[in-house]
RNA sequence: GGCGCCGUAGCCAAGUGGUAAGGCAGAGGUUUGCAAAACCUCCAUUCAGCAGUUCGAAUCUGCUCGGCGCCUCCA
């Protein structure tokens, strides 16, 4: 059984030693994207830090069952439908099929299962009725509302009083109390509706979550997550939905909830906010584990902000981290390691040592609240030394067998965390790939300066050279001459794009 | 008004009672035809401020200042 593993509990504000119900096996419900238009960067951390879990804990071997659903039933899905002159149901599908998209692109892990409101009608409808049934809910004129006041409880994720929040401007017909919320909304005239017992009508916003989670993991969860912005009203609400519909049973044991992004300012990104930059815009041009190293670079419950510089510097770190996976795939030997470590001194000693307990020290860290910061600190400690040995005349040719040891260490943290998944080789390709056309360059182009400033090397004519080098320089491509070959790269310090 | 989070070097950021990880930027050096990359050295006697608890505090308590989120669109 995993050591044991440590998670931050918004329901307690504490962070808890995490124990589910059934041994070694994990119920994680995870909200997911509500299909009204593209994923921006502020979503794709969530949806991240919802893979960072998931993939960490079945990596350390917990049986995971995910659940991530779409809500493709809402009320911004119909406005921008009826907006577009587009059927509400062809919108959501568009946009679940863009998600999708936007999510393989990042790389995140296939969740157990995706359930969309659209067709967890039934469990939503069954829901309703035992609320109604019990008495925590009634009709009104074909809609139906949760009564708050019948759930003393209400409150105890967000810690607050009913009486204590601020009453809405208008009071909507039908509600006892301002505080009641929707489960089921009578249709209006050009919306889409089903069949209820209480009349034709759709869900309201919260109910689709209490009832897929119900659907596809049973009563209870044991850790819901979402962004921090769902505390209230939404994740405050299906604890009533569901605790009430279930006779009292806790409804999620452990609340998991991520920071949001923010502008330098500190205000937060959203697209109400109109400053959302777009997945696949970002994605165009920098590769998916950039922005996932720039989300993992922070505690998922912090803040982050965002800002122009912020996928060019966390390119850097990435580029520093493959550039010693590729330094360590290049060196060889056979020897065995106390042979390697006589042969080339203390800094391959402090490889093994590094690399080997590497994996239980990256453990240690993700036990304690997923801090990713500190693991990556870690794996940067490791590149330091790799890049050290590699210094060694020796190293290319008997470092191998040490080198293995940190190559092993960094498919760890491509395992657990999703990151340094390429070889370094094939980084440095997808870079160019991505980073070349913002820059107006083609390889092509490139390669041929490059000829040129060889054949200027080889006749020694330097300064004809350095011009080359200074022309591709200025345009962001920064050339190395290597003892037997010359590479380039993309300059990170170029930065063109606001 | 209510609930809650945050303030660590020029910048980003770990650290939640035992004497400040890591990254970027900067300075010097090794290497190089010169560069770049990499490596080495340096770079916070100090953690917004004040007071308190303690043998000991960035870490606990109180107050002050500053920033932010939520209070029915939100990842």
């Amino acid at each position: 059984m995993p050591a044991p593993f440590r998670l931050y509990n918004t329901l307690s504000r504490e962070v808890e030693a995490f124990t589910p119900a059934e041994p070694g096996k994990v119920k994680l419900y995870f909200c997911g994207m509500t299909v009204y238009d593209h994923c921006h960067v502020g979503h794709a951390r969530a949806m991240v830090t919802s893979d960072m879990v998931a993939r960490y804990l079945r990596h350390r071997g917990w049986d995971v069952d995910f659940v991530r659903n779409y809500t493709d039933v809402d009320d911004k899905i119909i406005r921008r439908a009826a907006e577009n002159g587009e059927a509400w149901n062809e919108l959501a599908e568009r946009y679940i099929q863009s998600t999708q998209e936007d999510f393989r692109a990042l790389g995140l892990a296939k969740p157990t299962s995706e359930p969309r409101v659209s067709t967890s009608m039934d469990t939503i409808l069954e829901m309703i009725g035992t609320l109604v049934e019990r008495g925590h809910a009634y009709e009104n004129e074909g809609s139906v509302w949760f009564d708050v006041a019948s759930f003393p409880e209400y409150g105890k994720l967000s810690r607050q009083k009913v009486e204590d929040m601020r009453q809405p401007d208008e009071a909507v017909p039908g509600k006892k109390t301002p505080v009641d919320f929707a489960l089921w909304k009578a249709a209006k005239p050009g919306e889409p509706s089903w069949e209820s017992p209480w009349g034709p009508g759709r869900p309201g916003w919260h109910i689709e979550c209490s009832a897929m989670a119900q659907a596809t993991l049973g009563t209870q969860v044991d850790i819901h997550g979402g962004g921090l912005d769902l505390v209230f009203p939404h994740h405050e609400n299906e604890i009533a939905q569901s605790e009430c519909a279930h006779g009292g049973e806790l409804y999620a044991r452990y609340w998991m909830h991520n920071g949001l992004l923010t502008m330098a300012s500190g205000a937060k990104m959203g697209k109400s906010e109109g400053n959302a930059f777009g997945i696949k815009e970002v994605l165009q041009v920098f590769p998916a584990e950039a922005l996932r190293i720039y989300y993992l670079q922070v505690h998922y419950r912090s803040p982050l902000p965002w800002n122009v510089d912020a996928l060019p510097d966390a390119l850097g770190l990435l580029s520093r981290l493959y550039e010693a996976k590729e330094n360590a795939s290049q060196m060889e030997g056979t020897e065995a390691i106390p042979a390697v470590i006589a042969g080339l001194g203390k800094d391959a000693e402090r490889v093994v040592e590094l690399a080997s307990s590497f994996p239980e020290k990256l453990y240690a860290a993700m036990d304690d609240d997923l801090n990713t910061a500190k693991a990556l600190g870690m794996a940067f400690e490791l590149a330091r030394a790799v890049n050290r040995l590699s210094n060694h005349k020796k190293a290319k040719k008997r470092g191998g067998p040490i080198a293995k040891l940190a190559l092993d260490a960094f498919d760890v943290l491509a395992e657990a965390l999703g990151l340094l998944q390429l070889s370094g080789e094939a980084f440095v390709e997808e870079v160019k790939d991505k980073r070349l056309p913002p820059l107006g360059l083609t390889r092509e182009g490139v390669e041929e300066k490059l000829a040129a400033r060889v054949a200027a090397r080889e006749a020694k004519e330097w300064d004809r050279a350095d011009a080359i080098r200074a022309e591709l320089e200025e345009a962001g491509i920064q050339v190395m001459d290597r003892p037997d070959r010359v590479e380039w790269r993309i300059r990170l310090d170029v930065r063109e794009e606001a």
